[in-house]
DNA sequence: TCCGGACATGCACAGATGTGAATATACACG
DNA sequence: CGTGTATATTCACATCTGTGCATGTCCGGA
């Protein structure tokens, strides 16, 4: 009797069925978009606005065809949003909760001293 | 102008240098212990207070040999501490703020809809 | 000191994933 | 329509990582 909280079924001698299935969810969408170094730095490459992919290559230092599997995974996952223009595809965060909560990562790196890499 | 704010060097036609270690170290600390759906779930069962090895392997269903690799991963990367008692080994988050950040990822992916798995 | 339970570790392997090279597609312009 | 620029996609490959199996270590009890 210390859990069972907020709505989530407890199969005893089995697992918490709706809390299990949304993490599942959580880690194959948002969780696996921030499973690489390079996703992570183009999202924060987002966080005053839309840029093109030419733009994010070159803040970056990346090659094009790199950024845009990136891209590509993030606007899978339902992380970005790109919108064309003439020649040009802007992609833009689909919330600002994005960066926020890559913010609070950092916030929880840091409470944890990161003891070694 | 519109950006290289809050501290960060911006080296033009090159990278934004502090931010970019620090994300480095974000995901090489937090974000890969995030990266697989086990752990998440395994952080989610730490977050009303400590538990051993054997409670955390009954609630999730899994293996006492993965539970532990996963908990290693976890504490190499400063995310869990581990407290031993007798023949039990407790673990318990280094902060609330670990399961705050997997609560507002929850609320990230929420707002993303979702779209495609 | 021997035994059993709780937990950790090393190893081998299969599956997933990031990357570059080459190529394809979309668009503007003349 | 042909050319150049911007972006997307396919493919092959090397690397990483989660998993199970077997084994090792730590601890308490008889």
């Amino acid at each position: 009797m210390d859990m069972g909280v907020e709505g989530s079924v407890v199969c005893h001698s089995g697992v918490m069925k709706t809390r299990n299935d949304e993490i599942h969810r959580l880690h194959s969408t948002v969780c696996k978009a921030l499973s690489d170094p390079k996703r992570i730095l183009i999202l924060d490459t987002l966080r005053h606005g839309e840029r093109s992919v030419g733009e994010i290559c070159e803040m970056l230092d990346l090659p094009q065809t790199n950024v845009s599997q990136h891209l590509g995974v993030l606007r899978s996952k339902g992380l970005v949003h790109s919108r064309r223009d003439a020649q040009w595809v802007y992609y833009s965060l689909v919330s600002p909760k994005v960066t926020e909560a890559i913010d609070l990562l950092v916030e929880v790196m840091e409470t944890t001293k990161t003891p070694n890499v």
